[in-house]
DNA sequence: TCGATGCAAGTAAGTGCATACATACTTGGG
DNA sequence: CCCAAGTATGTATGCACTTACTTGCATCGA
């Protein structure tokens, strides 16, 4: 999972400078990240970070913005081709534990950095949220979802994944999450499917 | 509930101090608040921190360490009275969300900020997550919870429980958190409790 | 096939301001 | 009358951002 660089002829520093700006906010927050920092990580000198944006919020909002809407775009379209409902949130579980496993720094920076540091920009992008809320009302009209407040049920499965993936982070858990998969998708499945008769 | 304030007999400010810290570091982070910010909010001067705590940071981690013990043993003396899974269950989830609805910028600074802003310094205390973990090798022994890996199991639970909190935060849900205790305390039950024969 | 030229991308070295914290001084209850 | 707790006013530092200058690639007219 590459960095999303918008193409130029040129060569340049800039994969470099996002590079840098990402380890250090995931690592650090954004407040507590300096542009030295940035510039040093990146190896290159202030200056050049405003050849690429205005100011460093501009900087994290970009990258914010952008891997967001590519990353969600991507899990609708993984997800939502598949019919039924315990195929959807295996694809969802499997494709988000996918995501972290190939870049988990971006993962982190993306998900599970809650954001109050870029204000209130981080509502506006489609966000995983949104995809669980729309499995989930497809589920409850054809009865494979139970009845319930969705809000809730939906707060239940992305919760568990985000936690699993914290707990990764932590180091409390091994291994690529890959594995774990279909242990969290079933628990998803278990919590929001209707009561056996 | 009560910021906790060792007992002095004089007037003092502390407690203005400590609530205005608690909003800010809640609001934008450790940071991204000033000392003016805590001053300016608590009614004193800058100066004034300083006769209760020596760094910014100092009390960041004060504030952090003292209540979190206090709540976490709170949620101990509630949880691990009662005898069954079930019930543990139960008693975790309203404890947290009455917690919240208490105080909610308080639950938000113990337990919903991840505070990369307080280093390796949040690591020392114990944590629902140890709790948590206790209530499932308990339950595991007597055969109450199902086989597999009790870091997942726990990461669900959690994930379950502070996802909700922060979609209460989001405003994604309205109203009081403990009308939805039992709601949720039965969707960690099902992702925990063994399949019926 | 070139030299001339423009311009994106870089650097070194500031600059002004905000911040965390210090100092010298005041005040009032035990 | 001491001393904890407060104030008003510094101060050194570190920060985001600027400025003036350089460099090298791409384009293009002759």
């Amino acid at each position: 999972m590459d960095l999303i660089i918008e193409e130029s002829k040129r060569d340049t520093k800039l994969p470099e400078i996002l590079r840098a700006a990402l380890e250090l906010f995931t690592e650090k927050g954004i407040h507590a990240t300096t542009t030295k920092d940035i510039a040093r990580r990146a190896g290159v000198s202030e200056g050049a970070l405003y050849r690429h944006f205005q100011s460093k919020q501009e900087l994290a909002e970009d990258l914010y913005l952008t891997h967001l809407s590519y990353f969600t775009a991507q899990l609708d379209r993984r997800v939502l081709v598949v019919p039924t409902l315990r195929e959807r949130l295996n694809a969802l579980v499997e494709s988000c534990f996918h995501f972290f496993d190939e870049d988990r720094t971006l993962f982190t920076y993306l998900i599970l950095s809650e954001h109050n540091e870029l204000g209130r920009t981080s509502r506006k992008v489609r966000h995983i949220r949104h995809l669980v809320r729309d499995i989930l009302v497809d589920g409850q009209r054809n009865g494979e979802v139970r009845e319930g407040d969705l809000e809730i049920l939906g707060a239940c499965v992305i919760g568990m994944v985000i936690r699993v993936a914290i707990f990764r982070i932590y180091g409390l858990i091994g291994g690529s999450l890959r594995e774990q998969s279909d242990v969290v998708a079933d628990a998803c499945y278990r919590v929001i499917a209707p009561d056996r008769a």
